[in-house]
DNA sequence: AACCAACGCAACCGCAAGCTC
DNA sequence: CGAGCTTGCGGTTGCGTTGGT
């Protein structure tokens, strides 16, 4: 007994939005809102439209405050610092870059971000991305200038500039990797506007969004704490589990009294050891091929940021001031990255073999 | 000029969680 | 408490555009 289908698919145009039923859409949420319903939304305008494409072109291209195309590095660095630390949570990614869509960044992530991780330009950047791109960041910095952000427009300068850079092979530069950084707490980028894990009720909240198990009588989530903080030598580092790009959602951060989970089919530290039995889809290691480390990524590389042992078969992730010291196999090379990072990590299990993908990174301005 | 492959983006699909009755 | 419905999300697909040959 399959499910209702949420619209009659035979009475429902497909395929791309005319401007009239843009206008339509977008005058009468303007006017009284979605109703609590987006189902019943299309028939009250008089749309051919299935609710959920009507909730998908608002949110991603109606909706105000939008904008498209034109990354810059900036938030190149944001998405990809926390692809790394949480996987393709899109929407948690959108929430932390105003104005940024899921499906755009998830675009974005797929065609550019992921080649320039791989350090894979098979063709020049065109010109015609970059022409839109700028031009509608000329148009969105003129929007936001005239709403006082001076900042917009000699950002579309900067990008405008930065196309040689995008075909660089490489993450991007911002990401700056080892060479001891000073113990300072890195501040969020963007936290004074949307959706930030500015104040204890939204770490609490995404915490519970990712689907951790949230203490809250003992653990006291801060800024520093749940982000990004840096530790000297001296200090205590912790461990983040994270399988880098993960398509299957795999990213989990374990934690005494918190728990990412990001999938329900996580069932404890085992299961992600186990990896599922095997079911981790795309590992860092497929992502970045071993040759592809000095190509790009030599910042992960250095500094034990990455361990990639001879032996392909194994890989053994050795735990700074951790009680376990850990050897894996899974079977295929993996990496590792080490993380310092004050959000602690100790693993529940006793004796669990931990798939330690630690994590490094700063946001530029951490200096 | 024509063809083709690559690219980028909008939109769709299916699943799972949450909500309501 | 369970069934049905809605929403939100991530993965995937379709298609128009562009650049290379």
């Amino acid at each position: 007994m399959g499910r209702a289908p949420c619209c009659d698919k035979a009475n429902v145009k497909k395929g791309p939005w005319s401007p009239e039923e843009d206008a339509k859409l977008k005058s009468y949420i303007e006017k009284h809102g979605t109703g609590g319903n987006w189902i019943a939304l299309p028939q009250k305008i008089g749309l051919k439209r299935c609710g959920k494409s009507c909730r998908l072109r608002w949110l991603n291209y109606l909706r105000p405050n939008l904008r498209h195309g034109g990354f810059s590095e900036e938030e190149d660095n944001i998405i990809c610092s926390l692809y790394i630390s949480i996987g393709s949570r899109w929407s948690v990614i959108a929430a932390q870059l105003p104005g940024r869509t899921d499906n755009d960044i998830k675009n974005y992530w797929n065609t550019r971000l992921k080649k320039k991780l791989l350090g894979k330009h098979r063709r020049e950047p065109r010109n015609r991305g970059s022409y839109n791109s700028v031009r509608q960041e000329i148009s969105d910095a003129n929007r936001r200038s005239s709403d006082g952000d001076s900042s917009s427009l000699s950002m579309v300068q900067e990008n405008s500039s930065t196309s040689q850079q995008q075909q660089q092979p490489c993450w991007p530069q911002n990401i700056n990797m080892p060479v001891p950084p000073p113990p300072v707490v890195v501040p969020l980028p963007y936290t004074d506007q949307g959706p930030g894990f500015n104040d204890q009720d939204s770490i609490k909240k995404l915490l519970i969004k990712l689907g951790g198990r949230f203490s809250g009588d003992y653990y006291q989530p801060t800024l520093e704490g749940l982000n990004l903080q840096f530790s000297s030598e001296g200090q205590q580092v912790y461990q983040e589990q994270v399988h880098v790009g993960s398509s299957s959602s795999s990213a989990c951060i374990a934690n005494n009294e918190v728990q990412f989970a990001q999938t329900g089919q996580y069932s404890g530290v085992d299961d992600l050891v186990q990896g599922q039995g095997g079911n981790f889809t795309p590992s860092f290691e497929e992502m970045v091929p071993s040759s592809d480390y000095s190509d790009g990524l030599e910042f992960l590389y250095n500094e034990g940021m990455i361990h990639k042992i001879a032996d392909s078969t194994t890989t053994t992730t050795t735990c700074h001031q951790n009680t376990n010291t850990t050897t894996t196999n899974w079977g295929e090379t993996t990496t590792s990255i080490y993380h310092h990072h004050s959000l602690a990590s100790h693993f529940q299990g006793q004796g669990v073999a931990q798939e330690c993908a630690l994590q490094e990174f700063s946001y530029p301005g951490a200096q």
